[in-house]
RNA sequence: CGGGCCGUAGCGCAGCCUGGUAGCGCGCUUGCUUGGGGUGCAAGAGGUCGCGAGUUCGAAUCUCGCCGGCCCGACCA
């Protein structure tokens, strides 16, 4: 294609709104334009990376056998009432009213549906197992739209469902979609993790995340290099860096200890001039069983952070606050600042396991400005331990002991073992080979196309715009005569102009009139893998190519140059 | 939803405190110039100052209300 006749409304100057790199670079190299808050128009180099990530995608999903669906966005509201997600979803479901004051809403995933086909249309277990899936604009009424195209409330989803006969069919579907979505994130050319993830809302037994680490992102994964073990904060394990000081050996009774006006941790410690580790922070939480709501006393090394998803798995409520101020008045006789497990009888205590075996540490006496000292825990009270603190940056693999890191990521991709909760909700069942009706298994898959694109960005990105890779820029090669008004160099450029597309390359000629620093910094800014310039060295028969990633340049015949380029591109 | 910041030309901003002529840079148009890193010169076009009400002889500027956007926290591809 021709530049000059080209929309390609690149900026020179930052947008004030955009604070992120992708969001930055995707307005400023004229990619997209925002219309709202979390509601953007792609223009046309973003359509044109877009249906690539797509092409990849389809690609692959065929590869594994899936068929490709394309469901209906507008849903009525009696499939998600099935399911239980019409109230389920709450706030983030855009839902609207037709003109017979209907209820309808604007999918935001697509188990429902896909379930609602299923259920009408399997009836053997001879037609498992089944992949179906699509590439379907998804809308979520997002409390916070930010970041660009990060967090929006509409977006492109590539999901995918599986249906299985038995938990071991629906493994293999699994395996199958965790293979197929390396191989996608490796064809986009993306850096990326798997993590176990945490499958706590959508149901079911396992799950993993296909992570970008990037500080635009919105989760933190811990990750350990040696080992390879990979997990989303939420659910990650770890070994506790060790006590900074060790406790006193004595067999010690508890002692009161006046601290006036000490309240935080912090507080507490500089005051008895004592590590954090030496204390045991006590917080108390208010816990929803499903409507049944009762306090609990969670236990935690001073310097650790309770891990809310993990402690709702412990204790098996559905979520939890922390107490009121006043609330913990009323069951402990004293205020927050001052609280501790020892005598404590009027609620469940859940200890973190990282307070198993220690003695003599300093907890709330539960009494206003005092704490006692000498409290060990299993003697001076009973609690049920369990593993309910996040990873700190500093603690090791909990098996080897090698180092952990802890990063800042963005999410590409999830994988759900779904298990039977649809298949339940919505009476999805099959006859297995005894003639028994059987329910059948799910999985579900997704991937954010859009993210995809703003993971490239995010990873690759310098002060002069995009780097894209090859397989998902707008276009591979870009063909630079520096002087257009020069009729050899637009000749020359015209013919390898010519040459490259005969190749199969997706290239484009940069015959704009401009001056040659112009047409760099925008070929650079949009992120062209490959540029062709040709300039004074064309009378030697010499041309220019500039790899955009690291900007290596390689003279190379005008002859070959085309078959060059073909090749690094292969 | 809670907290903070901001709406003035396509983009980036000044003007607002102290009310009276709407301004700068980039971009855009035309002509010339230049031709290896956003070239230079000249002449232009482009604005109901987010919307509405109020105060005032007079409002971009002061007051109130609304709408919209961005960022920080609770939610997720």
């Amino acid at each position: 294609m021709f530049w000059s006749q080209l929309f390609i409304p690149t900026l020179r100057e930052v947008p004030a709104d955009a604070e992120v790199a992708s969001h930055r670079l995707l307005l400023r190299a004229g990619y997209i334009r925002p219309m709202g808050a979390g509601i953007y128009n792609y223009l046309f180099l973003a359509q044109r990376s877009i249906t690539k990530i797509q092409r990849i995608i389809r690609e692959e999903m065929e590869a594994i056998g899936a068929q490709e669906f394309l469901l209906a966005a507008l849903n009525p509201a009696e499939i998600w009432q099935e399911s239980g997600r019409w109230t389920g979803m709450g706030q983030n479901m855009f839902r609207l009213k037709d003109r017979f004051n209907r209820d309808l809403c604007l999918g935001m995933t697509h188990e429902e549906v896909m379930t609602s086909i299923a259920r009408g249309e399997l009836r053997s277990y001879k037609q498992l197992p089944q992949i179906w899936y699509q590439i379907q604009t998804k809308f979520r009424d997002e409390p916070r739209p930010k970041s660009g195209l990060l967090r929006v409330r509409q977006f492109l989803m590539k999901d995918s469902y599986s249906f299985d006969i038995d938990a071991p069919g629906l493994d293999v579907s699994y395996e199958k979609h965790r293979q197929a979505y390396c191989k996608i994130f490796e064809r986009c050319g993306i850096e990326y993790v798997v993590v176990d993830a945490d499958s706590g809302a959508m149901g079911g037994s396992a799950s993993q995340e296909f992570m970008v680490a990037t500080d635009a992102g919105e989760d933190l994964v811990v990750v350990c290099k040696q080992t390879g073990y990979a997990a989303n904060l939420e659910k990650a394990v770890s070994r506790p860096v060790p006590p900074t000081i060790p406790d006193p050996a004595e067999a010690l009774d508890p002692v009161e200890i006046h601290t006036p006006n000490q309240k935080s941790i912090d507080e507490v410690a500089a005051f008895l001039k004592l590590p954090t580790t030496s204390l045991i922070k006590s917080f108390v939480v208010i816990a929803d069983f499903g409507g049944k709501t009762k306090p609990i006393l969670a236990l935690l090394r001073g310097n650790h952070q309770l891990s809310e998803t993990k402690f709702n798995a412990v204790v098996g409520c559905k979520e939890f606050r922390a107490a009121h101020p006043e609330e913990i008045r009323d069951l402990f006789g004293a205020d927050p600042g001052s609280l501790g497990p020892v005598g404590v009888t009027n609620m469940p205590i859940y200890a973190d396991s990282a307070l198993e075996g220690r003695q003599n540490m300093v907890a709330g006496a539960n009494k206003d400005d005092y704490h006692l000292g000498n409290v060990t825990p299993g003697e001076d009270f009973k609690a049920t331990y369990a593993d309910i603190r996040q990873v700190e940056a500093g603690d090791t693999e909990i098996n080897t002991g090698a180092p952990l890191e802890i990063l800042k990521t963005m999410e590409i991709g999830h994988i759900f073992k779904l298990g039977y909760k649809y298949s339940k909700a919505m009476g999805l069942d099959v006859l297995d080979e005894n003639g028994k009706e059987v329910k059948v298994i799910m999985g579900s898959y997704g991937i954010g196309v859009e993210r995809v694109l703003c993971g490239a960005v995010e990873l690759y990105n310098d002060a002069d715009g995009i780097s894209m890779p090859a397989s998902i820029a707008p276009f591979e090669a870009v063909v630079t005569p520096v002087n257009i008004s020069d009729a050899a160099q637009k000749q020359a450029a015209q013919d390898v102009y010519t040459q490259l597309k005969g190749l199969g390359v997706d290239v484009l000629f940069d015959d704009r009139d401009e001056r040659p620093g112009v047409k760099f910094k925008d070929a650079e800014l949009i992120g062209i893998p490959w540029r062709i310039t040709i300039g004074k060295k064309l009378a030697q028969g010499i041309v220019e190519v500039v790899e955009r990633r690291g900007k290596v340049m390689s003279e190379v015949p005008l002859a070959e140059v085309a078959a060059w380029i073909k090749s690094k591109l292969s």
